[in-house]
RNA sequence: GGAGGAAUGUCCCGAGUGGCAAAGGGGGCGGACUGUAAAUCCGCUGCGAAAGCUUCGUAGGUUCGAGUCCUACUUCCUCCA
């Protein structure tokens, strides 16, 4: 069994050299033969997506990025939709068992995560084309019986119990089902069956897969007799310690019907100094020299360069023109005070507004900004709520007509960075 | 099957004597300082305009009053068989 190696630092395939220069490295299960391999001609490598929610979110988007990479040096990329790896739920990295979806949820996340991938990888039939592949189209063929008689010999519990998925349940004393503990056999058995049906030799995803890689690996080694390796990603985190794609808003998603472009500029223009260098060479095609120019930007000038990150990395999911609009409203907002029709927009019916019996707690409620009455009350008092720019400390403050700016509109803020437009209808 | 232990503020951890809207953290949110950064300091963190209402695994019971006592049940952990 091949650990951990550190990667060799030389690489000659231009796939690992990219890999290696933006960060996206953190094991290899024998880098020295992958990138002999890459170098020498096309590989077939696969990521596969579990579909528990029905967005990705930012957090998954190094791994889209890795693709996008593999494909932009001349090879092919395998979009593994987990369709039936889902139903059983992967215990990596949880220290609880989630709730099981449905089999209709699963299909509808699904058909709502494909869509993010289409803006980062070309799909068709050529050679370095991307495809897409639901799992559920194997697995659930297999009978339990047939399934245990054809893979259960090649693994021993024994060694299963010291893989870290399963090590953290029994070390917390936390209950692990016999379901889960199935599900690294599952995405072992993956690999084999992309390794059988497309040639798939590579297998790459986040560090917390590092043991479900390498049992694929070995499948593929004992049934196949075939050359198969395994590559993960850093665990990402900013560089204050928070889990990467997780804001108090909740998740960075990527579809656009649940975090609006806007929204999504905004986040990456809140990355912090120590952490955009990093994030320019994950997350954008920009090539390394003007990385190194603009993470080198002294003091206040670094905010350039989140910029561009915000830009890039919003262009490429939303389209360069969805990112300039963020773009603007966000420098309209921040820097010139102005308005812009681009901000986040809440309707009103215009008769909540004459009646006169609305406050600006409740209106803050319905934009979104807290999630009750009382929150929005405290936020007020704590000086954090703004209508029209002007602080509104009484939350019971009545909002009426009168209070609508030349534009018909109500210009609603919690905090610096939370601005919403309330729009009577 | 037997013995013991555990479930607390619906984000997490975690104290809790019969008078508790319930200590303390973490996280989160807001404010100050800055640069829409980090670090630091301060405030807030069940619902309600209020009277008040609803919270401590579930369901009953004792009590003027129950997170705290009793009974049953559920789930989990540890040990024995």
């Amino acid at each position: 069994m091949t650990e951990a190696a550190s990667p060799a630092l030389p690489f000659k395939s231009d796939f690992l050299r990219t890999l290696q220069e933006r960060g996206f490295i953190h094991q290899v299960t024998d880098a020295g033969g992958l990138d002999e391999k890459a170098a020498k001609g096309r590989v077939v490598a696969y990521i596969g997506f579990d579909a528990t929610a029905p967005s990705l979110h930012a957090g998954s988007l190094v791994q889209i990025m890795m693709l996008r990479w593999l494909q932009k040096t001349g090879h092919k990329p395998i979009v593994l939709m987990g369709g039936g790896t889902t139903k059983v739920g992967d215990p990596s990295g949880k220290d609880a068992s989630r709730q099981l979806l449905t089999e209709d949820d699963i299909k509808a996340n699904i058909a709502s995560i494909k869509q993010a991938f289409s803006p980062f990888l070309t799909f068709g039939d050529g050679p370095t084309d991307a495809i897409m592949i639901d799992n559920d189209a194997w697995l659930s063929g297999y009978g339990y019986i047939q399934f245990l008689r054809e893979f259960g010999p090649h693994f021993t519990v024994n060694r299963m119990l010291t893989f870290d998925s399963v090590k953290m349940r029994l070390e917390r004393e936390q209950p692990l089902t016999f379901l889960e503990f199935n599900y690294m056999l599952m995405q072992a058995v993956d690999f084999l069956e992309l390794y059988q049906r497309h040639g798939c030799v590579l297998q790459m995803g986040g560090s917390d897969q590092w043991g479900n890689i390498v049992n694929g690996v070995e499948i593929v080694r004992r049934k196949s007799d075939g050359e198969a390796f395994g590559l993960t990603t850093p665990l990402l985190t900013t560089s204050s310690g928070a889990k990467m794609g997780k804001t108090a808003a909740g998740a960075v998603w990527l579809n656009a019907d649940m975090r609006s472009p806007y929204d999504y500029w905004q986040f990456w223009r809140n990355t912090e100094d120590a952490d955009v260098g990093r994030f320019l060479r994950l997350f954008t095609d920009l090539p390394i020299p003007e990385i190194e120019r603009l993470e080198k930007l002294p003091g206040a000038e670094i905010n350039e360069a989140k910029k561009v990150l915000a830009d890039e990395a919003t262009g490429m999911l939303h389209g360069r023109e969805a990112a300039s609009q963020a773009r603007a409203a966000a420098e309209a907002a921040f820097e010139q005070g102005r308005l812009s029709a681009d901000l986040p927009t809440v309707e009103v019916p215009r008769a909540t507004l004459e009646s006169g019996e609305t406050t600006i707690a409740a209106l803050a409620v319905d934009a979104g900004l807290a999630s009750s009455r009382g929150e929005a009350r405290r936020l007020a008092e704590g000086g954090g709520l703004r209508l029209n720019d002007e602080q509104i400390k009484d939350g019971m403050r009545p909002v009426t007509v009168a209070d609508l700016n030349a534009d018909g509109v109500l210009k609603l803020a919690a905090g610096k960075k939370k601005i919403v437009l309330v729009r009577p209808f």
